[in-house]
DNA sequence: TTTTTTCTTGACTTTACATCA
DNA sequence: TCTGATGTAAAGTCAAGAAAA
């Protein structure tokens, strides 16, 4: 079987990506999209699009039972170049049975090959007060398949189940990257619905766009709640996780991984906007300090007119540790003698200090801020 | 109402490191 | 002790889709 792509109803080209038990959803999402291309008719959209099935043509892959396609004899399918175009307007398609939905809430589709996991588990919230979440009709979790057959959905419950949808739609073998032991453990087991690894492009090797999943609110919260808990999973809380909010572990393992990230990115942020302050605070104190020595220099000037350009020297008593300021070499004067006592008594330096000026004789190695405190 | 820009976030690749046989 | 395989965290990046302008 194959699916054809037809635009605007003239044309109908081959599609070689989606095979097997797709056929049967596809047949009617093709019938579905004719009725509502004659629903809505070419006008509304400038163009219409239709999705038929035609009859494999030479089709070296199938579906396998979990879902993924196979090849047979290894040749690489995205060959097909002009396929490959084609498949690109799938994505197109996706949207047009959004659309399709909307008109027709009745219409029943479920593209999605058997789950692994129990459709009617509920999830803790549910468990918790039974309602719920916003948006998806009852115990029909949002991530795994799409029934709108018993009631008709709400625009956000079409957007959840069809952004996971497509997931499952698009599901196929990892066939660019070594898949690790790990990884095949965990396919078979538990995922159901894991994407392919490649991003090369926004389309893979089979031409098919890549759908982006949105997690919903209640999945997002529960995983927020877990984060708190714990910022780093270990195999086994991933796995129960996953489990618990029908993602893959792949994705609950990302989804931790970006939120370290993020975490982080935040943190170094707010560490940057704090030092930054800091930074501000320190030279405006610079500058404060700076105006004063420039202002005390000039004191200085005045009230020491005689003041000669004499080599000056600074001491330090390292007995009282008062500093003294002389034009004489006195650091070799040893203390306890008259001249020291005179010193420390009396003619300490030529004008009275205040601590926080002493503190600036003490250190002359301030000086101007540098330029880039200024 | 439509278009453009910006932001959020799911997913990927690469690298480095730890562990184990 | 060395080596290769494996798993995973971190860093960087891309891009879909939502939100804001």
């Amino acid at each position: 079987m194959e699916l054809g792509l037809s635009l605007g109803g003239k044309s109908s080209k081959t599609f070689h990506g989606i095979t097997g038990k797709a056929h049967d959803d596809f047949t009617k999402t093709a019938a579905a999209a004719q009725t509502f291309t004659s629903a809505a008719g070419e006008c509304s959209l400038g163009f219409c699009m239709a999705l038929t099935i035609n009859s494999l043509n030479g089709t070296n892959q199938k579906l396998s039972d979990d879902g993924y396609i196979k090849e047979e004899d290894g040749q690489n399918i995205s060959d097909d170049q002009e396929t490959s175009r084609e498949n690109r307007k799938i994505e197109a398609i996706i949207d047009g049975r959004q659309k399709i939905l909307k008109l027709n809430p009745h219409l029943h589709l479920d593209l999605l090959p058997p789950s692994p996991v129990d459709r009617n588990d509920p999830l803790p919230w549910f468990s918790d007060n039974g309602s719920s979440h916003g948006g998806s009709s009852g115990n029909v979790l949002p991530s795994r398949g799409l029934d709108v057959t018993n009631s008709p959905p709400t625009a956000a419950g079409i957007e959840e189940a069809t952004s996971s949808l497509r997931l499952n739609f698009y599901s196929y073998n990892r066939t660019s990257n070594v898949l690790g032991k790990k990884d095949l453990e965990l396919r078979n087991d538990v995922v159901d619905m894991e994407r392919p690894s490649s991003r090369a492009s926004d389309e893979d090797d089979y031409g098919i766009y890549r759908k982006k999943l949105r997690l919903t609110k209640q999945q997002s919260a529960y995983l927020e709640e877990s984060f708190k808990d714990n910022s780093i999973l270990n195999p086994k809380q991933k796995l129960e996780l996953a489990k618990q909010l029908s993602l893959s572990p792949r994705q609950v393992e990302v989804w931790f991984q970006n939120r370290r990230a993020r975490t982080k990115l935040k943190q170094t942020e707010m560490d940057y906007e704090y030092l930054k302050k800091c930074r501000e605070e320190l030279a405006g104190e610079n500058r404060r300090l700076c105006k004063e020595v420039q202002e005390l220099r000039a004191l200085k000037t005045t009230s020491n007119p005689f003041n000669l350009q004499l080599p000056t020297t600074l001491i330090m008593c390292p007995s009282c540790e008062r500093v003294a300021k002389t034009t004489i070499n006195t650091t070799a004067v040893p203390p306890n003698t008259k001249l020291h006592q005179s010193m420390s008594t009396t003619s300490r330096t030529p004008f009275p200090l205040s601590s926080e000026s002493r503190s600036i004789l003490m250190y002359p190695f301030l000086r101007a801020p540098p330029s880039d405190l200024s």
